[in-house]
DNA sequence: CTGTTAGCGCTTTCAT
DNA sequence: ATGAAAGCGCTAACAG
């Protein structure tokens, strides 16, 4: 039954078969195709790869059945036979945030028409979890992994590499077999705080990402660098601890306004934390960008729809999965993976304001 | 080689060996196991599945051995023998889209612990394309699919369902090997008109999703009743219809705008398009909810940070996910498919307010 | 151009 | 309790 009852709704099935007992419409096999087209399975297994001539008749013949069998070769004895199972791992650290998503648009625009499907696994964030998903991912005979914000160490990395192609994100590596590159995260604050400065800010706060994360550290050091160079003393009250998540935006916010450090701008380094930060400010009726400044990094999709829209550092996301797609796939078949990244950039929208 | 340079990152690899002619240091298969342990691959499979019962000194030295060649089976020769894939297939229509984000989450969790991995697809909100994907996942073998908001007509669902298990949302579907259950669309948009009449507003707008959509189309008919209900005219002048993205409902409102009619509420068909109204509101300097109050339908997760944080109709996307995972495998295994999703509920947040 | 044969790595009767 | 042997569905020599 399926039915719904007023706002509920409830679903139940009776007793099936299990998938190991029922044969269904079991599928046809490149056999019964052979069969009934009246030729060998070698015949049709080249017609169906191309790998060698095949008389008219024959091919016809062969294609009819197809069709009238809805015969689909079946990819895992493909995969065994070949050794390739036409598919990748991705490797994402959360399945449901809009930062992942847009890389992932990109892997999958990446792998469109190339008959490779992708599966994803997350490690949360966690570096044990991260490899016991990749060992899971190398037993199913992926035939690469993207691996994306990775926590696990460049050697683990490497030694993985040793069964499988692997591209990465955040990192610097590069051997026969793994490939990996990053975005200058310290140029990208750089080029936030420098913009505030150039509105007239002295007075930045930095909401920061969590200290164990490098991206999150090369901020920082874009934060100081714009301050040292623009003759700024760094003020350590101004520097709070988010963890990139929009709740500790909010948190550090309130913790800024608590140390009773003035400010007119404050510098958060991840889209997200800077969303938190502004639904502080909001409720602390503090006007954006007419009383205090705001900018965030990665560029969301979300944030050209926020109040109001956000100015932030752009990360190329989506070209990133696409690159990181394409580079991978020309590992795999042994060709030069080569590719640039778009560098980072700062959008000017409507959380800045130069400083009367 | 990997530099980078300022801003810019290139990335590049020598001409390296293909995935074919390269066996890398080639993993162990169970007959190696066998034979570094002095048993038959019988053997080494029975401790793998505890199929039956292993002497204590063999099962030691199977073990020790495969811990030492690090083996791990093969998932494509298991599949193959087995006929199960443990993986099952997910279409999603957008790849990156909270909406469905919240709902692979539920799906991930349902998964954990299960041996099955999933692969996503997207059918980009096309009924052919969805089909396509459905019968590239099919081919794979995948021990299920879920279906979410799916394009393609119940017929064809059912018939793919001859192959596989589906499970699907959006459907009243239930046969022996399919089962789908839908929210109730209808019954959510009269709860968020009703709370604006029950505010006071009698001049409510409504952007609504794309007419062809019966998530959409119940959506409206919700809206209709709560009006009529209340004795309101129905005003087709404040009525617009929106594709469910942020750029369709900022034209909206302005289109409503354009109209001339008076308004003190609008209901948007989905949380995006109400991000989108809020920044056409932001942008004629409309304040929210003083002078407009606003109501949106999903309750993304970055709906408790928009400014200000949006009322709107929570659904329970996460659950959706897991209980369908759920009811999927359940099919799977022969068991009984049964699973109660929670009703859409009304989040009262800060964009609606009373009419003075 | 086409068929026959031998596996890919694993599981599973069937014997013992 | 354990091994031998057959085979899942497909591809790739190897003959012809």
């Amino acid at each position: 039954m399926c039915y719904s009852f007023g706002q509920k709704v409830f679903i139940t099935t009776s007793i099936g078969p299990t998938l190991a007992d029922t044969p269904r419409s079991s599928p046809s096999t490149l056999l019964d195709v052979a069969r009934r087209a009246g030729v060998s399975p070698s015949t049709v297994s080249r017609i169906l790869n191309g790998t060698a001539k095949v008389s008219d008749d024959k091919r016809r013949a062969v294609l009819t059945a197809i069709d009238d069998m809805k015969f689909a070769p079946n990819q895992m004895a493909q995969g065994l036979k070949k050794g390739r199972s036409m598919t990748i791992g991705i490797v994402v650290q959360d399945i449901s945030s809009p930062f992942f998503d847009e890389t992932l648009r990109g892997v999958d625009d990446g792998l469109k028409g190339t008959g490779y499907a992708s599966v994803i696994v997350s490690g949360h964030w966690n570096a044990e979890e991260e490899a016991d998903r990749i060992r899971l991912l190398l037993a199913r005979k992926v035939d690469g992994i993207i691996l994306l914000s990775g926590r696990i160490d460049d050697d683990t990395v490497l030694s993985f590499a040793g069964q499988r192609p692997i591209v990465s994100t955040g990192r610097a590596i590069k051997t026969r077999t793994a490939l990996g590159f990053k975005m200058d995260n310290e140029y990208g604050a750089y080029l936030a705080v420098r913009h505030l400065i150039e509105l007239g800010h002295r007075h930045i706060a930095f909401i920061s990402g969590p200290t164990n994360n490098t991206d999150a550290a090369d901020r920082l050091a874009g934060y100081t660098r714009a301050l040292r160079e623009a003759g700024i003393a760094i003020d350590a009250r101004l520097i709070v601890e988010g963890n990139f998540h929009e709740a500790s935006g909010m948190l550090a916010m309130n913790r800024l306004f608590d140390t009773g450090q003035p400010f007119t701008a404050v510098f958060a380094a991840n889209d997200l934390s800077a969303y938190g930060a502004r639904l502080a400010l909001y409720r602390k009726g503090v006007r954006v960008p007419d009383d205090i400044s705001l900018v965030g990094f990665d560029d969301l999709p979300g944030s050209a729809y926020t109040t109001p829209p956000l100015t932030t550092i752009r990360q190329p996301l989506y070209d990133i999965g696409r690159i990181a797609t394409h580079a991978l796939l020309r590992v795999i078949n042994g060709e030069e993976a080569r590719g640039e990244v778009p560098p980072l950039e700062l959008i000017v929208r409507e959380t800045t304001r130069r400083l009367r």
